[in-house]
DNA sequence: TTGATATGTTAGCCATTGCTTACGTAAGTG
DNA sequence: CACTTACGTAAGCAATGGCTAACATATCAA
């Protein structure tokens, strides 16, 4: 799971993140997650796959209900993808300033 | 410019994300970008658009060329929308802690 | 102006993908 | 056991999107 690009198609889907978002709030089964989306439950079970091998989501069963929540670590890993590129940026800034000088 | 769709709909493509990365390295103009990239330089011209649009760099003419370089401002924008989701989860985390109580 | 350099734009093609419908599966209930 | 509930999977379709080739535009130099 869990390149880079895997999240970023994961998240840029408005569905997904809508998912993804509710996910944030509180956890929850599909047939839950379903109910306030205009698609049906099967396009919900596709999206969330995606979601879950992009290690976005995780899931627990609960009976007959899978109960799905955010997962940390897709997060995190999205987080700091930002912060290195950020933080180039920043060395290179830096750097055109002092040839500048 | 700059709704969350766009940002994570212009990080998703691999080859719009490479030309991100190297534009987070050093400011660049789109020839010498295109370079290293297996595609032409119109596809290169195309992406360039996309990740302008968004937010994520920010172009500056110099004679007949286009110095492109990391734009600050959808990337604050991206690691804030993570930051929400990320808070969101923490609170809920929390809340269903204390239920347990 | 004429030419060269650097880049953006358009048209069309092919692959990808999000959606629905139909079906498969597994865990509870009588 | 049969039945229901809750969910995942597969097939097929329509729309999106990234690519190339060809063209348009703009700046500089001679």
């Amino acid at each position: 799971m869990a390149n880079i690009s895997t999240l970023f198609v994961a998240l840029s889907d408005p569905t997904r993140r809508k998912l993804f978002e509710r996910l944030a709030m509180r956890a929850m089964p599909v047939g839950e997650l379903a109910k306030g989306i205009p698609v049906t439950r099967p396009a919900v079970s596709q999206h969330l796959k995606v979601l879950r091998e992009a290690g976005l989501v995780a899931v627990e069963q609960d009976g007959t209900r899978r109960i799905y929540s955010l997962d940390p670590k897709g997060v995190e890993l999205t987080r700091s993808y930002l912060d290195r590129m950020w933080n180039r940026a920043l060395l290179g800034f830096k750097a055109a300033a002092e040839r500048t000088d």
